[in-house]
DNA sequence: TTCGATACGCACCAAAAGGAGAGTGTCGGC
DNA sequence: GCCGACACTCTCCTTTTGGTGCGTATCGAA
């Protein structure tokens, strides 16, 4: 009955009672991870890398269907984390554009991983998501 | 007024009137990567490579802080990918194990450079947000 | 005899993600 | 003189994400 409750709960407790020292910083990696990890991130900081600076239209031109507001909100979350950088040309109409930082290019150095293990494997994941879906339905 | 509406459909056409034949690859490959960088994905991956196989509530007891459901839920996915294989030992308790394969070892060896990013910068990381927050509020 | 363990599925609900569309202010081109 | 471009912001609205709690089957232990 609230035997998962408890089984739960003692998955919890077994992580949070036992803080070993490191544990504010797996707490932040882990966080920096989640935020990262994201799909747009991700395709901005590509579309960044392949392209040097860009402005805020030609980004979204570039990383393709993506909104204005996911647009925006994916920069400003980039500058927060100082990932890129924002300049703003005080002119009219505005101009705008972002950079990466050096920190931005090595974390898109880092993806670079996964982005050849993509490239390298998607036939392998269709592949097994065809044989997944068969070994389902029929 | 409708100015955007036309600069974002342009945005779009541009992306979708250019199929320069590669771009069923393109997108497959934006759909593995998006399926992939989850953070729920990263971290089971994660538990999985350091521990060999795995059974349900292990997994989630070394992950920690994800619910059965989320767990439930990210290794099928894994699984439907190839990421995982998942052994079901007809006994009563029910036994579940998880191995990774060979993909999924792979694609964990090439997470591994964002894991040494966070690691290496989560520093820098937190830096950066206190002088945004501090640009924006002071 | 009742409880605890296992690995879930299912129903319900709250919160967050994300899209659509309108508005803004100014300038240069038609 | 009016429209389009720029880089947004703001307000809805829908979809997805994720948590909680309950139920299940069966066995061995208390």
């Amino acid at each position: 009955m609230h035997a998962i409750r408890e089984a739960m709960a003692t998955m919890h407790k077994r992580s949070e009672e036992i803080p070993p020292v490191s544990k504010a910083v797996e707490s932040l990696v882990r966080q920096v991870i989640a935020q990262v990890a994201d799909k747009w991130t991700m395709l901005v900081l590509e579309a960044l890398e392949e392209h040097g600076t860009l402005r805020f239209g030609e980004c979204g031109r570039i990383v393709g269907g993506i909104s204005q507001k996911m647009l925006t909100k994916t920069l400003r979350e980039m500058e927060r984390d100082g990932l890129v950088v924002r300049t703003v040309h005080p002119v009219i109409p505005p101009h705008v554009d972002y950079t990466l930082t050096e920190l931005g290019r090595e974390l898109s150095a880092a993806f670079c991983g996964v982005w050849t293990w993509a490239e390298t494997y998607h036939a392998e994941v269709s592949a097994a998501r065809r044989a997944f879906r068969e070994r389902e339905e029929g």
